[in-house]
DNA sequence: TCTGGGGTCCTAGGACCC
DNA sequence: TCTGGGGTCCTAGGACCC
């Protein structure tokens, strides 16, 4: 193993030529709260904060100065601010963050196409086609972390290794500004002294199934009987855990995931039980998923509501229409009817959301299909392959028809 | 201390079909 | 006669991730 951080510093010499880690995981530190620091450099090497004042927020990013202090992302503000009264607060701006991801992206893209973005701010490299051309794993990740620093001004962490699993734990290890590279030799050792919350899966609910069985490292659980395992976490998450301790990962970078669904909610400051108030909240919600669901080119088969009450409790209802939509009204028609079947008699509500939900006419990435310049490529593209559509399983040349016919009649949105 | 908003995936029961 | 078995779809709830 060997990590480097930010002034260079090596443990070992050995990995540098290891050539087995051909997935990286890219990881920006700190992501909103190093954008917003861009903007306000004066505000570097101080706690800084990014969320909302208000009641109910929570902490959405923080820098490692505000960590220090127990800081967290998702944690209640007003818990934030009793670890860190001095902490300076920040309103987030997620067009910004969403602006330089783009960037982000772009230059991985430039070191292989196969990138898949995993979040906002990560993506997983296949590098395996590219070492014979750009060097070891260890070099490649040295190079993208200074091309980023240099394009953007932003500090990432890469892990590299051989599968998913093993990178991503890798560039958490390397945190912050710092790479690590694991053999697939060493694989076993990295892995098995982390503690079980380390791996991909297991929360704070699976963490406690797993310490009643005594278990708390990696290297425990791969060592555990495979059906005492299935006892605490059911079958699917037993055997995928198993696995994971024992380095094995099948999973290979995917290009161009489609999305699932699409949804948005609201938490009030404070509880409504007034029926007008969350009709009219559903109404806003349910425009804004059906806008957003056009400018995908998709539709929703079916649409979800949710609502949280005061006491915390949850609630989901869904239903599944006779054709699929991509409209505010007919959204809102659905969710209302549900809203109306669901509501408690005047039990106050903390939260309400709408979703829409088994999505076809896929196109995939959509978040890649923003500007204009690649817009132009899909036209061309649809020029070539002709551009048709209809009900049923739509494929990817009719999708793109899809998306051109609404772009140029101007129906987005 | 009191819990956001965007998602994905898994489980389990019931309907329904062959 | 007293109840098959596999497959798929739908719905509700919950864990988890960033």
């Amino acid at each position: 193993m060997s990590k480097q951080d930010g002034s260079g510093r090596h443990v070992t010499a050995e990995p540098l030529a290891d050539t087995s880690a051909t997935i990286l995981h890219v990881d920006m530190d700190a992501f909103y709260a190093s954008v917003e620091l861009l903007e306000r450099p004066e505000l570097a090497g101080k706690p800084v904060i990014v969320g909302h004042r208000s009641s109910r927020s929570v902490v959405t990013a923080a820098t490692y100065e505000a960590r220090k202090y127990g800081v967290n992302s998702a944690m209640p503000m007003a818990v934030a601010l009793r670890r860190c009264p001095q902490a300076i607060v920040l309103e987030p701006h997620f067009e910004r963050y969403a602006h330089y991801s783009k960037r982000v992206m772009t230059l991985l893209g430039e070191i292989t196409p196969m990138v898949e973005p995993l979040s906002i701010d990560e993506a997983f490299l296949d590098i395996a086609g590219a070492l014979r051309l750009l060097g070891t794993p260890w070099q490649i990740g040295t190079r993208l972390r200074e091309r980023v620093f240099a394009q953007t001004g932003l500090h990432c962490s890469v892990g590299a290794a051989s599968t998913k699993f093993v990178a991503k734990l890798a560039s958490s290890r390397a945190k912050p500004d710092g790479l690590l590279v694991v053999p697939a030799t060493e694989t076993i050792a990295f892995l098995h002294p982390q503690p079980v919350t380390a791996l991909w899966g297991v929360g704070g609910k699976s963490e406690e199934q797993l310490t009643r069985l005594g278990l708390r490292t990696i290297g425990d659980v791969a060592e555990v009987p495979l059906d005492a395992l299935t006892r605490a976490v059911g079958p699917a998450t037993a055997t995928r855990l198993h696995e994971l301790a024992w380095g094995r990962d099948p999973r290979v970078i995917e290009l161009g995931r489609d999305e699932k669904s699409i949804g948005h909610e609201t938490t009030f400051e404070t509880d409504v039980t007034d029926a007008v108030t969350l009709h009219r909240e559903l109404l806003r919600l349910s425009d804004a998923v059906g806008a957003r669901l056009r400018r995908a080119g998709v539709q929703a088969r079916t649409v979800a509501l949710k609502l949280r009450f005061e006491d915390f409790t949850t609630i989901s209802r869904s239903r599944t229409l006779g054709e699929p939509t991509d409209l505010g009204k007919r959204i809102y028609q659905e969710a209302r009817s549900l809203y109306d079947a669901a509501a408690q008699n005047g039990r106050a509500v903390r939260l309400i959301g709408v979703r829409g939900e088994g999505l076809v006419g896929a196109v995939a990435s959509l978040g890649l299909w923003d500007d204009d310049e690649q817009w132009r490529e899909v036209e061309g593209t649809v020029d070539a392959i002709g551009s048709r559509f209809g009900a049923g399983v739509v494929r990817p040349a009719a999708l793109l028809g899809q998306a051109q016919r609404r772009r140029i009649s101007g129906g987005d949105d």
